[in-house]
DNA sequence: TATATTTGAAACCGATTGGTTTCCTAATCT
DNA sequence: AGATTAGGAAACCAATCGGTTTCAAATATA
């Protein structure tokens, strides 16, 4: 089964379980509070993040820690890149339409 | 049925429709000319992409143009900016720690 | 007017999704 | 040792997904 982030990300659950992650490394358990579904609708959004590296875990007993892979988000943000020029432009675009209308209006 | 942007972005041929649309306003022929499927196919996820509205259309005759709604692709970003502060905080202790090591080399 | 082209919509299909319930293993605590 | 706790795995379920085939409507062309 190929995982890949989008869809990770394309479930809302798991978007608020990455922003969780993102300030603090937790237990399933834990995480599961913050939802109101089962302890172990959460361990399936958690192997899901797990295969596509987005999550890490840290053994600490029978505890299983749960971290954010901060560095897997990025992966967004670069396909993100070939976009962020265009709208760059059109804002730029946008600056001469108002400066134009700016030196007409004077 | 509610659709979302990041449920949008989840499936690869779609993403691939966002990316050429960036370029150039297409008809649903042309696009699906790009893919190795039916025209039906891509129209459905013309569709999905028109209902987040991520794509506009433009009717010319019989014709649709389909184009890109460069602002919808910022919600993207937008939601990544919770964690561009945490990565470039990781960054720049990552260049302390190699500072320091710099600094103990020496 | 008859025909061809462009497109969306609906019906259908197998695969996948997100969830639950049930069960198992491994640590921890008394 | 026995009971409790943390967590994963499997079986199952209804809903959704991505695809195809078939059809209908509107525009363009002969």
């Amino acid at each position: 089964m190929r995982r890949d982030i989008y869809q990770a990300i394309a479930d809302p659950t798991r978007r608020v379980i990455i922003a969780l992650l993102a300030f603090q490394a937790m237990t399933p358990n834990t995480i599961a509070e913050n939802f109101n579904t089962t302890r172990q609708a959460i361990s399936k959004h958690l192997r899901i993040l797990t295969e596509c590296e987005l999550v890490k875990q840290t053994y600490q007993g029978r505890e299983i820690y749960y971290s954010l892979e901060i560095e897997k988000m990025k992966e967004i943000d670069n396909w993100l890149n070939q976009f962020r020029e265009i709208w760059e432009t059109r804002f730029n675009q946008l600056d001469e339409v108002l400066s134009t209308i700016k030196k007409q209006t004077k």
